[in-house]
DNA sequence: CTGAAAGCGCTTACAG
DNA sequence: CTGAAAGCGCTTACAG
């Protein structure tokens, strides 16, 4: 920084001022200096006093470095996040995540992992440990068997975890939408004004979210008596730029198509783009709709029916159950059973399937 | 996690595997123990082979809190974010500052500003600091005068700042882009195409990025002969449904108004879509420019041309800068005057301003 | 090559 | 109401 160019580097190991340099300022004990930083009573009123005024001359604040060593609890919750770059799914989380931990006072030691699939967690499971976080938010999302290393491992984690986003297990603490639900309103949603010939631009469908919502627009169309084939289904990977080539694709494959539903907005975004540019008029021709609700949506053209998640909300409620089960257990209290929770999302109808 | 529903609450209090139970365990003194995990030389091949067995077999990992404690360094950066529900910004930078923090060896603590204009930073700085972390990122934008603590407080941080997105200021290191220059960029490009008629919808003029894409704007016109108006202006709040009312406004006050440049893409989009649903024929009637370049621009209708700014080079670099004073500071080494460094944006034409 | 001592900055019993 | 002692889990000199 060297706002004080005078200084020499030595200005970095300044002497911090710590719990000993209060107790000889006020002329008392360190004990003493402990329970009036921490608000305890059986303190003489003069004392404390005289107290609070050295720590407040000297500008001493307790480090919590050393109360986490020696009270084995450091209100950090480890949260490992992937795909950050998916403005979808975990960024919004993890905006949910990050104001609830705010509220319940505990902060973040967060890990973004750069591959989905990544061999050896254990490294970051330690290095996560080893800093005493209080527990873990797992915010990967789950994708074939990168979740496979919890029968081995979890036995040996000695904090609370929540996972967000995956198939629940029992005995686990998870905080999902319901994505096959989400699959089946966006179907039955266009199976409702009429349309038959409904395809699906799906997720990456190892990814448990993409194929959830597969299964959603498969068993909706079956309940209706149509059977979805093949042809009727591309895979894309959640870039709009793969939700374009899906969605020509599948006007190859699928051409008596009058509706398709998207497993996300941006490539929703690229379809209704496409359909544009091909002449088709959105919704005769082609009803569309997506899975997300992002803001933005609303304002694609025409604007997007989709099924809402509150990306929020579900980062919330993760950090709040979790949170929960930390306190219960640092009470003594015996913790309930593990409790998931599942959100429902949610239709928003708009002009890509129903004109105004 | 009641894994093993058999065990009572005392699992979590079970006992940590120490140094000492190692030491034990091997018939070693813990200063070997030590020795051995931090993979200094001078222990006999004997022991650290045995030592290594244990520290395999009882399945021990070192406390970085205590080594934190006693070497005053957590190889922890706090990260400070506000506005990670702004998907065009910190949320991006986020990204980068996570990728590149993990890849250096140094965890994030993550604290989310619930306000932009928080009254009291006092608090959460302190919180980071008295966890020890080695560094501070500051990713909040500036906004008003938000940063005006730090003429204040500066000289009380003992550990090295690193600070995004925000104006340059002597002293400090400021990882930012040139929106200025990126406002200068998007309306050139306008003039370039034989526009004289050119509006702006500016982000909230109090945030610093706001006030220099508007500057660009201004002076760019006065750079062409032209003086802006207010006529020509109208202000948004980042979000697309603001975006669409400021663009109607503008309708209204700049008829003549024959291309606009738009403060971020996600105003841009509502304005595309309020300019389809007045018949505007874009780019015919109406170019249109925006900004961040978020990689769903290229799939509106029509593509939006828009200046991109890479946020996840930008997180990266902040990290890079910040790293690199820490560890020069940590080996003595006096560190090279602050180095701020500052981003060129760069224009993608699109169909929204050129027509294939 | 290895260990006894001291200490990082606190808090937790335990006396008085 | 207050303090001396012990300790959280490590590492850093210092002896040997």
């Amino acid at each position: 920084m060297m706002i004080t160019i005078t200084g020499t580097i030595t200005m970095r190991h300044q002497h911090r001022i710590t719990i000993k340099d209060v107790a000889k300022t006020a002329g008392v004990s360190t004990q003493t200096v402990s329970r009036v930083a921490n608000d305890r009573p059986d303190v003489a009123v003069a004392t404390r006093k005289r107290v609070l005024q050295v720590i407040e001359a000297l500008g001493y604040r307790p480090s919590e470095l050393a109360r986490s060593l020696i009270q084995q609890r450091s209100y950090m919750l480890g949260v490992v996040t992937a795909g950050l770059k998916y403005m979808g799914g975990p960024a919004r989380a993890l905006n949910g995540i990050a104001s609830q931990a705010e509220e319940l006072g505990y902060a973040i030691l967060l890990k973004e992992l750069s591959h989905f699939n990544t061999g050896d967690l254990q490294p970051l499971l330690e290095s996560l440990l080893s800093r005493q976080v209080d527990g873990i938010l797992w915010a990967v999302p789950e994708i074939g068997d990168n979740h496979c290393w919890l029968e081995e491992w979890l036995p040996g984690i000695t904090v609370p975890m929540a996972f967000l986003s995956m198939a629940l297990r029992p005995n686990l603490v998870v905080i999902a939408f319901d994505n096959l639900a989400g699959g089946r309103l966006a179907t039955q949603h266009l199976l409702s004004i009429g349309r038959r010939y409904i395809g699906h631009i799906a997720g990456p469908l190892d990814w448990w979210e993409a194929s959830q919502r597969k299964l959603g627009w498969e068993s909706a169309l079956q309940d209706a008596g149509i059977q979805p084939k093949a042809s009727h289904l591309a895979e894309g990977n959640w870039s709009s730029a793969s939700g374009e080539a899906a969605f020509s694709r599948l006007l190859d494959t699928y051409p008596e198509m009058d509706a398709v539903f998207v497993a996300n907005d941006q490539m929703a975004l690229s379809a209704l783009q496409v359909a544009c540019r091909r002449g088709l008029r959105i919704p005769e021709d082609l009803a569309v709709v997506g899975f997300d609700g992002l803001a933005e949506s609303a304002y694609f053209w025409p604007s997007l029916t989709t099924v809402c998640q509150d990306q929020h909300q579900l980062g919330s409620q993760a950090v709040f159950s979790l949170v929960n089960r930390i306190e219960a257990l640092n009470d003594g209290i015996i913790p309930p059973d593990p409790l998931s929770v599942i959100l429902a999302p949610e239709l928003i109808i708009r002009e890509s399937t129903v004109k105004v």
